[in-house]
DNA sequence: ATAGTGACTGGAA
DNA sequence: CTTCCAGCCACTA
């Protein structure tokens, strides 16, 4: 059984679109929780795989890729933001002005 | 209940 | 630009 929390944080990176990031920080907003940034990432690194969920359109508030111990999740992470679309520079940062996902108002009302 | 642990963050040095 | 640092927080042992 998920806690509550990791319950919400899965259902907002699932609903992050293709081409379009979110920040650690605003995930944990979006799930009800502005200051728990920290708690999401943990959440993630956590998560088991079995529901499939887009944590790569996750990255941290300063547009960089976290780079967790293993560093190949990372080099996967780039691979596939570049896939999808997402310019990602080659100091592995994102521009956030251009793909921030900004949902409407509303659509995570914890 | 207490202590330790980060895929975090924003500000200071 | 890079490190360092003190809050913050859910989760775990």
């Amino acid at each position: 059984m998920a806690t509550e929390f990791r319950s919400r944080v899965r259902a907002v990176v699932r609903a992050i679109p293709r081409g379009k990031v979110l920040t650690y920080g605003a995930v944990a907003a979006l799930a009800g929780r502005p200051r728990a940034a920290r708690a999401v990432g943990a959440a993630l690194a956590a998560e088991s795989g079995d529901d499939p969920l887009p944590w790569w359109r996750v990255i941290s508030a300063s547009g960089r890729i976290t780079s967790p111990k293993v560093h190949h999740v990372n080099r996967l992470q780039r691979q596939l933001l570049t896939d999808e679309g997402t310019g990602v520079s080659e100091g592995g940062r994102v521009d956030l002005d251009r793909h921030a996902w900004r949902p409407e108002p509303g659509r995570f009302v914890p």
